[in-house]
DNA sequence: CGATGTCAAGGAATC
DNA sequence: GATTCCTTGACATCG
């Protein structure tokens, strides 16, 4: 660990060697607080509708604001079936709730949040099915218009993967490359691409983003699993932050791998006794929470570095607050949000 | 009320 | 070519 405590009786200054203010963000659904929906998830039959979604958000934000985390992805599914082709008669709920987007786009500026969106693994711009590449070019462009909708700055942007590899991968990255040209402008100004942990690493992304200048989300967990080229981390992230255009801080992804078997408690479903057993865990998978000595230390190897950090572990927000918790234990001075 | 069933998608692996 | 798994929680319904 470079910038602990030890470093605090040598450093003459208070303030150098830090890393710029950084944002620590997580995804979706809120565990803090009970009660707290993050969209309006009723099935089609029931009427679900964007605006219910935008008083769930509305909420979503107070707790932001109290807990002090500036940094969310808010649920694909804000509005429901707002895509789906058998379903047109919620194909307007954007235009419907353009003045409640609105104001809440202005909550979010006045909380100084950084938004931004992922759509599902099964939006897949590179398909070779014309049918899917459709629905994800429909997909990303709802997902624009809701955050123009908001009033979003650039720095809300909407994530995603390279997608399939089927048998031919440059053949496969030629396909992105081609459907993102024609990508409308909405949508190409808030698409960033992602490191993934099955098909394309960082190396495959930078190619990708050498040809089309797209933005590069550092997915650390991804890289530990799929990293065939063997680049140390922090070097895969300088390589992805350096791809983001002046002006915009960039963005990563921070997971700890969950241990490949622990320790789970069962219950017996007929009797409620309980037991403790061993659970297999999968190469990948998120674990609960965060590893602060694993964060710090990458943190501490990048200080030369400016990006904001999205959070995916399994407790969301109380993963958040813990890690807080153990950066402000530690002794270190990085301001992070 | 607790338990079980349902949903939603595309890719990859397996046969 | 067909099937299964992956992932996931909340909804919806059943008993």
């Amino acid at each position: 660990m470079a910038a602990g405590k030890d470093d605090e009786a040598t450093d003459p200054s208070p303030t150098s060697n830090l890393s710029p203010p950084t944002r620590l963000g997580f995804a979706v659904k809120v565990l803090g607080r009970p009660g707290l929906k993050a969209n309006d998830a009723r099935r089609w039959q029931n009427g679900p509708h964007l605006s219910v979604s935008i008083g769930f958000l509305d909420a979503i934000f107070d707790y932001l604001a109290e807990t002090g985390i500036r940094m969310y992805r808010i649920s694909s599914d804000v509005a429901p079936y707002v895509t789906h082709p058998e379903l047109p008669q919620f194909h307007g709920q954007i235009e419907e709730c353009a003045e409640d987007l609105a104001v809440l786009g202005a909550k979010a500026r006045r909380l100084d949040l950084r938004l931004s969106m992922h759509p599902s693994q099964y939006i897949v711009l590179n398909s070779p099915e014309e049918r899917v590449a459709a629905s994800a070019v429909a997909d990303f462009a709802y997902h624009a218009a809701f955050l123009d909708a908001l009033g979003a700055g650039s720095e809300a942007k909407i994530v995603t993967h390279v997608g399939g590899v089927y048998g031919d991968r440059p053949a496969a990255i030629d396909r992105f490359v081609a459907r993102y040209s024609a990508l409308p402008e909405a949508v190409r100004r808030r698409l960033v691409l992602e490191n993934d942990e099955i098909s394309y690493p960082v190396a495959d992304t930078l190619l990708v983003h050498e040809r089309t200048g797209i933005p590069l989300v550092f997915d650390i967990l991804h890289h530990r699993v799929n990293d065939p080229a063997g680049m140390p981390p922090e070097e895969a992230c300088r390589r992805c932050t350096a791809t983001w255009p002046p002006g915009q801080t960039p963005k990563i992804h921070y997971s700890t791998q969950r241990a490949a078997e622990r320790e789970v408690t069962r219950r017996n479903r007929t009797t409620g006794e309980r037991t403790v057993g061993r659970q297999a865990a999968k190469a990948g998978q998120h674990d609960d929470f965060i590893d602060p000595d694993d964060f710090v230390a990458f943190l501490a190897a990048t200080t030369d570095l400016r990006y904001d950090v999205m959070l995916e572990a399994k407790q969301k927000d109380l993963a958040l607050l813990r890690l807080r918790e153990a950066i402000a234990d530690a002794g270190l001075r990085w301001r992070i949000w």
